[in-house]
DNA sequence: AGTCTCTGTTACACACCGTCACACGATTTA
DNA sequence: TAAATCGTGTGACGGTGTGTAACAGAGACT
């Protein structure tokens, strides 16, 4: 009996003397050989045994539920860097799939929490993975409760602009992997809408098309005022890289 | 060095000696006295130093999101047993603000996360309870984002008539705590159209009202449907594991 | 080239839901 | 008791976003 229990850790104490005492938590991946997904390619579904976890090497993905009559709500995009599947139980919440071709790290849920267990420090890290999920998710229902058409898409490029640029002020450029059909089941709207919208910013002057998937932002200060949340341009350009910390739980 | 950790630890352990190695996360709560908030009273805000976790154990409490121009959004109501403030970091992501009079047990942050890091086994029970709010926090998302008036209300009324009924198929007869105000912040509809939709719910014996906030499902099966999840009445109530196969797209 | 397919844009009628207005009952205040 | 206030219900109306189109542009293929 504790024979096999051995030989069931072995495979893992392996990984973990190759990675001693990792000190951020996507370490933890290195260990396993990455996998290519091509665009449109599905990597898991809602519903199927939840066994792996995975860090986002490459390329961008898509979380998505669907509903009765086929109503797809895609919950958010996924870049480099991203851990999918921490927070979940037994089953995947939702189904993913590439968006552009991907590579991605996929590691057993056992190992995994494994290494949460052996190693406490990556815990808060952990934690605060699952913590920046739920802020997001939380951002997103506002999004999609309160905010019009304009505010939705002026909302999703500021994140992207964000994003691109690391969490430095604000990028100029945009780039959009995606199709007008996933920036509309995740902004909770129409193809037809976001496209009306998207025009009528360039109409306006507030951001200038550089082919289908690219933009540039001419006023950054109004799109941000365009997002609806009263932030204004002054607060997101000083805003210093705020590291927010968590305290919690050791 | 050492006494002082020790003595900055003391405070806990007597708790610790109160309630040894307790089975359940909530009785890590059970050292501290409750406190009584009246109906309308804030617990704490948004942006707010996040120093305690809670634990409800009487009436019902929202927690709201306010942007710009004074829009709410309520992303949840919480019940007896329920935890508040799990899952964020240095400061809390809402507000929240007792709908009825409440109870709850406040407990700072230090002492909960050093009872977790004591007792290992509770932390699968707080990881549970973090995915159950991330779970709740999607299936949000997929209401405010592709259902229809109607299918946010019943959706609604639903998750009441199952809240009430602990666990259990579903509870004929429905207690609605919250205003109509409180309803349509949290549906992302307005309180007209709530009014709107539940008068149209009882017009086609659907539900019945018996006094302002209180109603009786007539039709179960009915009103499940118009969920718009696809579910049928049979699904819930021999709940088995429901095999969800994506079918879309590509 | 030419054709096909796929994605994105634009136009127009319509539906759903929001806005505004007012009525009603219950409770509080004068 | 009357008046005021609050929460709620209901009606008329209009706007935002939707659905069904047709159309345009880019790339893939023969």
């Amino acid at each position: 009996m504790l024979s096999v229990a051995y030989s069931a850790e072995a495979k893992h104490v392996t990984a973990a003397r190759l990675a001693p005492q990792p000190e951020r938590l996507e370490e933890v991946f290195c260990a396993v050989p990455r996998e290519s997904f091509e665009a449109g390619e599905g990597v898991f579904w809602e519903g199927d045994q939840a066994d792996h976890v995975f860090k986002v090497s490459e390329g961008v993905l898509r979380v998505f539920k669907i509903i009765a009559d086929g109503r797809r709500v895609i919950t958010g995009f996924l870049y480099a860097g991203d851990l999918v599947g921490l927070s979940l139980k037994d089953r995947y919440l939702y189904s993913a799939e590439a968006v552009t071709p991907v590579r991605l790290r996929r590691l057993a849920r056992k190992p995994f929490a494994e290494a949460l267990e052996k190693w406490p420090d990556l815990r808060p890290q952990f934690f605060a993975r699952v913590c920046d999920e739920m802020a997001t998710a939380q951002d997103q229902m506002v999004l999609l409760s309160r905010k019009s058409a304009e505010e939705r898409v002026a909302t999703f490029l500021m994140l992207l602009a964000r994003r691109l640029h690391g969490c430095h002020p604000i990028g100029r450029r945009i780039h959009l992997p995606m199709s007008r059909l996933d920036m509309a089941d995740y902004l909770g709207l129409t193809i037809e809408t976001v496209s009306r919208t998207i025009t009528k910013l360039v109409a306006r002057g507030v951001i200038s098309p550089e082919g289908r998937h690219d933009f540039a932002i001419c006023k950054p200060g109004k799109l941000l005022a365009l997002c609806g949340d009263g932030d204004s341009y002054e607060d997101t350009i000083d805003r210093e890289p705020k590291m927010r910390q968590a305290i919690w739980p050791h």
